[in-house]
DNA sequence: CCGTATCCTAAGGGATACTG
DNA sequence: CAGTATCCCTTAGGATACGG
């Protein structure tokens, strides 16, 4: 009987299981600046402008990129707004509030994590 | 009084405050393999071989070059074990364990996410 | 078994200039 | 204001071969 084998055979399953839904979930908000766009938005909705603001060190052709795949990928809306002259307003999908618990989780990590490497 | 414009600059100020401390977390488990990585070591300490096993996808060249800014960053511990022949043990360090919530809800948000786009 | 070294390609990403 | 286009450099990352 090889009882051990089974659970980690068991485990094993269990651990391929989870990586391959943390590669589900990097397809969509990986890359260096989706995640903090996303909780830029999750503030309020904010303009292109805006956005190249906020999100400190971000160039305008990646946030126009970005944009465009959390467009694809339903997490966010942009509505181009009939100001003069003419703005874009983009803003999470009820769908894109569904991230809100794992960005606060990743801030929060980090905000400690900068406390325990100064400290 | 520009009452909304003092909240405005508020949440702004929030927003950055976020941004950088999501910067901080990319920077220590950033990349396309760190979470799958500490994921699949927050089961039970495993060798080398065992990690190339269960990270598919993953090249000998990455798993190493990762292992090793994990263990910079002292969420993993490293320990050659004098077997024969020998082999080395990774694990996550006590530290390494607070990421544990965050794959968590990284991994939930793949398998649901999942669901969605097929159902 | 546990890596390192080398080589090479593809993707990431910044700067700048330009368009509607 | 909200982008697109171009150019160009840097990093990511795979394949293979080799060393301890």
């Amino acid at each position: 009987m090889e009882k051990q084998s089974k659970t980690t055979k068991g485990i094993n399953k269990v651990c391929k299981h989870n990586i391959r839904a943390i590669h589900d979930t990097l397809d969509v908000i990986g890359g260096k600046w989706k995640i903090s766009i996303i909780s830029c938005l999750s503030f309020y909705p904010m303009r292109y402008s805006e956005l190249l603001r906020e999100v400190e060190g971000i160039s305008g052709k990646m946030l126009s990129r970005e944009l465009k795949e959390l467009e694809m990928n339903q997490l966010i809306t942009r509505e181009v707004l009939s100001t003069q002259p003419i703005t874009v307003q983009y803003q999470l999908t009820e769908y894109g509030e569904t991230l809100k618990p794992l960005t606060l989780t990743i801030a929060d990590w980090g905000l400690n994590h900068r406390k325990q490497i100064i400290g």
